[in-house]
DNA sequence: TATTGTCAACGAAAATCTTCGTAGTCGCTT
DNA sequence: AAGCGACTACGAAGATTTTCGTTGACAATA
């Protein structure tokens, strides 16, 4: 049922996923105590979620225990890099700096981070 | 019926928008006719699409012609920041290096885009 | 062993999004 | 005025996503 180009993450799917990559891996109660702090979701819509997704081939789990325990399949930086290249077709056509100046506008962007921000073009054009 | 937060227009609603931004106030049919290029979809589709932006005040229209002409509410520019702020947040946690990164990886970018990139960051910080 | 708490499975309701068929209007051309 | 083509309005089917109630299994414990 597992499809290598693997499609991308609804967003519930998402908050999922954010807990299972700063957690790794997790029961459903865990999962769920951690998404409960936010906002108000049942128990069962969280597993049911891990278990649609564990369909989809989005998660892995390991039954050994009695409360299984769910893992992302792919690493948190493929998702993410899969979630932005998204975006940035659908609504910047593929230019990074479109992207960058419409994420830099509307919040304020602290030296630190321009600088952050200029050593990673330094280090990617290095890189190539 | 118009709420200034404004959601976030969904995926259909966005290759709309991209028309409008592009080709400026039009009907439904050039509308249409422009995302008819690109893949197969009935001309009701494209109206009642644009039926229900005008019911959440994404776009409006001037009905004075039989043809209604439809233009995008705010400016492109608001709407994308928008769009990546909503990913900036949910994806990255804030960090507009995080973005970047996952930006620039699983894509060659020009030395070119690189250097505009460098140009928007000297921009940017010395505005501030 | 009867009770209680924890867990997975399942089905399905509810909400949202996408797509289009049908009906009716309007203006133009026979 | 009858017919035709272009257009809006509307309803609703389909698809997808989100949410949760119910059921039954299992295990610790009273």
């Amino acid at each position: 049922m597992n499809q290598e180009p693997l499609q991308k993450p609804t967003v519930s799917e998402l908050e999922i996923l954010r807990v299972l990559w700063a957690r790794g891996p997790s029961t459903v109660r865990e999962v769920h105590e951690e998404l409960s702090e936010k906002k108000a979701l049942g128990y069962t819509t969280v597993l049911k979620l891990l278990q649609i997704m564990t369909a989809k081939g989005t998660v892995r789990r390991n039954e050994e225990q009695r409360a299984h325990v769910y893992e992302a399949c792919q690493p948190a930086t493929e998702t993410k890099r899969q979630l932005v290249g998204d975006v940035l077709q659908r609504v910047f056509e593929g230019s990074a700096s479109e992207l960058m100046i419409h994420a830099l506008e509307g919040r304020r962007t602290s030296k630190k981070e321009l600088d952050e921000l200029r050593r990673l073009l330094d280090e990617y054009q290095g890189r190539s």
